[in-house]
DNA sequence: AAGGTTTTCTACGTAGTGTAGAAATCTCAT
DNA sequence: ATGAGATTTCTACACTACGTAGAAAACCTT
């Protein structure tokens, strides 16, 4: 897996929030709208549709995004939702290290107060 | 922060391994003796000491390995332990979420059994 | 069949990483 | 103090990922 571009992040945010599948023109559209990255950048550039095309072939390599290529303006939607990506994400960096519970000790020691009450709750007792 | 290189990471997971401050030299040998990455592939290669270092300096730039400059052949050693990097790691993941519980949710259901014993030790009872 | 729309191909600039030679710096033995 | 060898820094190049988009191809629709 790895990390995202910011663009590729972007689109990926729109599409987790979209319910359903989308055209590159309306992503394009949406990505116009969005806040500048940067405070006091002056952005809300327009993209260019091959651009917002481009990097959905690129997401769509990479297993994050697939198409309806039956209809003609193509639709996109994200194979997973945002929670299960994330998670994944998490997991492949945790799988990376031999001392697991070691990092996980770590990891528990940041988590806000009802973070941890949300983990015990879907721990059950065992 | 970000991901690292599979040099990079080579080299932090030998640092880590390693309590011990250790010279580039020395750090060059024991990667000459490190299992190929790709099987298949007869690795085992011998890289100069200028690589180690230029990798060395780029790790001290991310604020990863630190040095003692103070004695000539300088000595390197992770700033953190890969437990601390990896559980950093796993925050940056999940603080880039929204939706964090769903995020966990999903992370709590994929983990083993005796991990979520030691969850569930190191949660307490809140 | 032509023209607009959509998708694919191709391409370039930038940044990060693997790699290492050349040049500069340092240290020790003489 | 000086020169040789060791060490570090500078510079450089290839390769890949990403942002970006024009040119070209493929596709409708009238």
């Amino acid at each position: 897996m790895a990390t995202l571009g910011e663009l590729e992040r972007a689109v990926m945010d729109l599409l987790w929030e979209h319910p359903e599948a989308i055209t590159a023109n309306a992503l394009r559209d949406l990505l116009s709208q969005r806040p500048p990255a940067v405070a006091g950048g002056t952005d809300t550039k327009e993209l260019a549709v091959t651009t917002v095309l481009t990097v959905l072939s690129r997401l769509e390599k990479k297993g994050l995004v697939e198409r309806e290529r039956s209809i003609r303006p193509h639709r996109y939607r994200s194979v997973t939702s945002r929670a299960e990506h994330t998670a994944e994400l998490m997991l492949e960096v945790l799988g990376s290290a031999p001392d697991r519970e070691a990092v996980l000790a770590r990891f528990i020691g940041t988590v806000t107060d009802g973070e941890a009450t949300t983990l015990r709750k879907l721990l059950g007792r065992g």
